[in-house]
DNA sequence: CAGAAATTGTATGTGTGCATATTAGTAGGC
DNA sequence: GCCTACTAATATGCACACATACAATTTCTG
C-alpha cells in the first residue's frame, strides 16, 4: 500500500514519536507527567481559576476528557478544584504550590524537548515545517 | 504559554485534525471504519495471512493494541483469523470477501481524503510538509 | 418573570496506545 | 533429547479521545 507517503499515516507516526519523546524526558526527570496534563497545567497557571470548558477550549481537548485529566492531576496534588460561587456548574481549577513547582521545574524541559521531536531537521526545516504545521492547524480552527 | 509554537503541540493538532477528517468521510460514506482499522486492512490486504506481530510491525502500531482491532475487524465481518499450522502461537489474518469488497471501496476514498487532510497549503506546500515529515519520520525509524 | 435555549460538568460506551506480566509454543546449543 | 532463550498472543491497567446523553444551572427572550 501507498500507506507510507500519506500525510495522515506521517502526521500519525510524528504524533508517536512526539510524545514518546515527551515521555522519555519526563521519566528521565523523575516525573509522571503527560503531554495533555503538561498542557492543561499551563492553561491553569496562565489563568488561575479557569473553569474545565474554558481549558479544554484553550488547549484544544474535549470537555470530557478534561474532567479525568483534572482528577489526574488533582490525585498528584498539583491542581486543587473548587465550585464557583459566581456560576454552581463551573468549577474553578489553581494550581497548588507544588503543581506551580512543578510547572516550573518543568516547562524548560519541554521547551527544551521540542527540537528533539523534529529530529534529523535543520534549523531552517524545522522553522518551515513549524510554518507549515500552523497554517494547517489555522485552518483547521478556522473551518 | 507559547504552547502554540510548540511542534509537539502543533503536531497534536493536526493529528487532530487528520483523525477528524478520516472519521468524517468515513460516516459520510456510511461506513465504520477508523484510521488504525484501515492500516490494518491494508497490510493484511498486501500480505494475505499476516500474523498479527508483523501488522504492527507494518503499520508501526502496539502488539497489544493491534489484537483488539483485529477482534473488531473479526465483529464486523470483514476479516478472518485462525491459528497458523506452522506455529501454533500465531494467528493468521485474512480479509473475508466482504472486507476485501470495502477496502477497495474504501481505499479511494482514503486517498482523496488526504489532500484535505493538509487544508489550507498550495500543492507546493503539501509536497514540502511530505518531505518534512518524512524526514522526521526516517529518523524516528532509523533511532 | 416564565419558558426556552444554552452551558457546565459528569456518566457511559467505544476505540486507541502503550507498558508490563503471563501463557503457550518454537528454536538453538549442548 | 533437554534446557534456555526467544517469540506470539493475550490479559491487565492506565491515560487519553471523543460522541452522546443527562442533570443542574444560567441566560436569553418574549
Amino acid at each position: 500500500m501507498t500507506l507510507n507517503t500519506m500525510p495522515g499515516h506521517l502526521i500519525r507516526r510524528l504524533h508517536q514519536h512526539s510524545t514518546q519523546v515527551f515521555q522519555q524526558r519526563m521519566k528521565a526527570a523523575g516525573l509522571d507527567l503527560t503531554p495533555v496534563q503538561f498542557a492543561a497545567m499551563g492553561a491553569v497557571k496562565d489563568t488561575p481559576g479557569i473553569d474545565q470548558a474554558s481549558i479544554a477550549a484553550a488547549i484544544a481537548y474535549d470537555r470530557a476528557t478534561i474532567g479525568g485529566v483534572i482528577d489526574r492531576l488533582i490525585s498528584k496534588g498539583w491542581v486543587a478544584r473548587n465550585v464557583s460561587k459566581r456560576d454552581r456548574r463551573a468549577r474553578e481549577v489553581f494550581l497548588t504550590d507544588k503543581g506551580a513547582q512543578v510547572f516550573a521545574e518543568v516547562l524548560p524541559l519541554v521547551a527544551a524537548l521540542q527540537d528533539d521531536v523534529l529530529t534529523g531537521l535543520s534549523d531552517a526545516e524545522r522553522a518551515q515545517f513549524c510554518a507549515l504545521a500552523q497554517k494547517v492547524s489555522d485552518a483547521f480552527e478556522a473551518g
